[in-house]
DNA sequence: ACAATAATGTAATAAAAATACATTTATAAG
DNA sequence: CTTATAAATGTATTTTTATTACATTATTGT
């Protein structure tokens, strides 16, 4: 299933539509790729009979930041199938090849998201959330499931606990907040403007407002704290929206914060929670919730 | 000599008798082994609060030649799927500690879906979605949002879609469903009593149900294509469900497939979509949906 | 043939890693 | 309980490596 050496294969294709320089770097990667993997970049330049400056352009036009990260993801690429460049999904796919790689880009989104987060930031929001009275999650669109989803998971805390996605719902809410209640808005691009005023309005009623966005965005900035994803989509028009499994998963992370914060003090809660669900089941073993 | 997959567990193994600094190193490489291996030597240094020539001796006596040596083997040896041995959260954990072992326990949730899919059934299944005159997704509990998320997804289609959670409604829908109707019905464990009866219901309708679903489970049984997803047991009782991430992800293959056999067909339905969306945004580049 | 643009290279700068060497800390002998 | 000795660690410096800014050279379309 995992088709090994996908960078190495990328590098391979004449459909690649690489340069003359860029052509001539990529031949001299091929010729010896363990190799490369060690060597320094004027080494591979001299090799390829190009500049530096040109290596490193064909490292960040495969996706890496820079020459350093190129390497560390061709010795990957050579280690065990490659994961994280050439996941673009072409017309001519079929399902034994776009499979593999809507699982990696979604791999790789949590990759990322798992590296950029600031553990201080999460240790804040998880106090947040400890000292609130009362818990909404709003989401408009593809992010609608994921307050949803976050309900769910909240409604394990004694804290009251809701999700919206009608609009104007979350607005009235957001005016009729109070000190102590805590807002979560989850939105992609941090654009939507309903969300923004409702975050304008929960701060004006001194209820907390933290988002799940996109950096530097007019939510982000009307935000008390914000949580800044920057998966990096829409460069190819067959790849999914992977930025809502990141949203989920960090939401986890603070669910999990505050589960590990409150010890066993609301382990009778989560008992009743789970019996409530014995009888739906025709084995009460598993569960869904 | 130092083989990639014991050079993490060297690290871990207390018997290493390394001296007060190195230990210090060894901690902080641990800590979060992903982000060590795109370091500086300063920015380690730093992290373990030893000088950079420490850092660099570590690593020689690891047996690398030096600094990005080391940096590669590591890499390698987290490739080669070492890292999952410390990923159960403690009580003790804190954000810098459990945030890592959260996004991991997604990751490995979804390499394990990759590699367990059978790209046949897939194509299958998007037989089946092509086929179709109407879909509808059911999910309950944790599920319900999968199924919302679906509706988004499969929404772009000309397919009439949508995603119910109310078992009544869900029931009902069933048995008022008609030959070309599509069910998918998403279920972790395939043993919520309610769901196997309307799977039940919708094929004696003559309509074609799908499920999503744990593997020899009465929900996959009462399915005419079921697509069995084993993340692993959740043994450790903080972490949280990772497959809602896998059934999210393999509905994305699952739309994606769609999209490739439909061609260019709907894009004109697409982009009347995203038009009337371009009103609510404070900027019309980007958007949720 | 000539602008406009893209591609590539040169030179300078910044960043990273390794080295030489100084200082501290631990150890063992008297 | 010193004090010589060795081991460990840190500081400052040098060397290597990577990136950036900018100049030059090709390429393309009119």
């Amino acid at each position: 299933m995992t088709t090994p050496q996908t960078l190495l294969s990328n590098l391979a294709k004449p459909a690649q539509a690489f340069s003359k320089a860029e052509q001539k770097v990529a031949d001299a990667i091929l010729a010896n790729p363990e190799l490369t993997t060690r060597s320094s970049i004027a080494r591979l330049a001299q090799s390829a009979e190009v500049s530096e400056p040109t290596v490193n352009r064909f490292c960040k036009r495969l996706g890496a930041t820079g020459f350093p990260d190129f390497k560390l993801k061709l010795a990957l690429s050579l280690a065990s199938g490659a994961r994280f460049i050439n996941s673009a999904v072409a017309e001519d796919d079929t399902a034994p090849t776009f499979t593999p790689k809507i699982f990696n880009a979604s791999i790789h989104a949590l990759e990322k998201t798992r590296d950029s987060i600031d553990p201080k930031l999460i240790h804040h929001v998880i106090d947040e959330v400890v000292a609130s009275k009362r818990i909404y999650f709003f989401g408009q669109g593809n992010s609608g499931p994921v307050a949803q989803d976050a309900e769910f998971k909240f409604f394990r805390f004694n804290t009251p606990v809701s999700a919206h996605q009608d609009p104007l719902m979350q607005r009235m809410l957001a005016a009729a907040s109070k000190p102590g209640d805590l807002l979560f808005i989850i939105s992609y691009t941090g654009r939507t403007i309903g969300l923004v005023e409702t975050a304008r309005l929960a701060r004006d009623s001194l209820a907390t407002v933290i988002s799940i966005t996109a950096p530097a965005s007019p939510l982000a900035r009307a935000s008390d704290l914000a949580i800044t994803l920057d998966v990096g989509e829409d460069t190819d028009e067959y790849l999914p929206m992977t930025s809502r499994l990141a949203q989920l998963t960090l939401l986890d992370v603070i669910a999990t914060g505050v589960t590990l914060r409150q010890g066993q003090a609301h382990l009778p809660h989560l008992a009743r929670i789970k019996a409530s669900l014995a009888s739906t089941r025709f084995d009460s073993v598993e569960q869904d919730v």
